[in-house]
DNA sequence: CGCTCTTTTCCTGGTT
DNA sequence: TAACCAGGAAAAGAGC
């Protein structure tokens, strides 16, 4: 394959299917984009980023997915659109979900994330805040 | 400029 | 075999 994809070709697409993406699943609860302020996803921390994704179905495009509410646990369902659209927040197209996760386990260490043993599922940790329902 | 902190990049090796 | 996971190391980038 060719190796000069990796530009402009690929930062056109990007959006188109994300927004395309999101398109498709939109139209199913308009109303349950609740009022939280954070539509933008302009969260500065990656793992904002992923809370703020989570909280919002608008832009979530069932990339994430809660496993369990209450005990913070969420899985990645699809890694791949999770990193292109990380790369969009940080105008970087090279980013992968390899590096993406790279950084999530370095949150194992500072307690805002928690290991699971499962494939792609991880938990909020005790320093990580606004993603509990009732403290919303 | 230098320093800190977070994230990126790369890598070796192990697991599902 | 592909897609993940674990972390070490080093370096980039942002903000102060």
């Amino acid at each position: 394959y060719s190796f000069f994809n990796d530009t402009e070709e690929t930062k056109a697409t990007i959006k188109d299917y994300a927004d395309s993406n999101c398109l498709k699943t939109s139209g199913i609860k308009s109303q349950d984009c609740h009022s939280h302020s954070r539509t933008s996803l302009q969260s500065s921390h990656l793992w904002e980023f992923v809370r703020d994704l989570l909280l919002s179905p608008e832009e979530n495009c069932g990339i994430l997915e809660w496993e369990d509410r209450e005990q913070g646990i969420f899985r990645v369902v699809k890694s791949e659109a999770l990193a292109k659209m990380w790369g969009q927040r940080k105008k970087n197209d090279r980013m992968t979900y390899e590096k993406l996760s790279r950084a999530l386990r370095y949150y194992y260490k500072t307690g805002i994330l928690e290991r699971v043993d499962r494939r792609l599922v991880y938990k909020f940790g005790k320093n990580a805040h606004g993603w509990q329902e009732d403290k919303l």
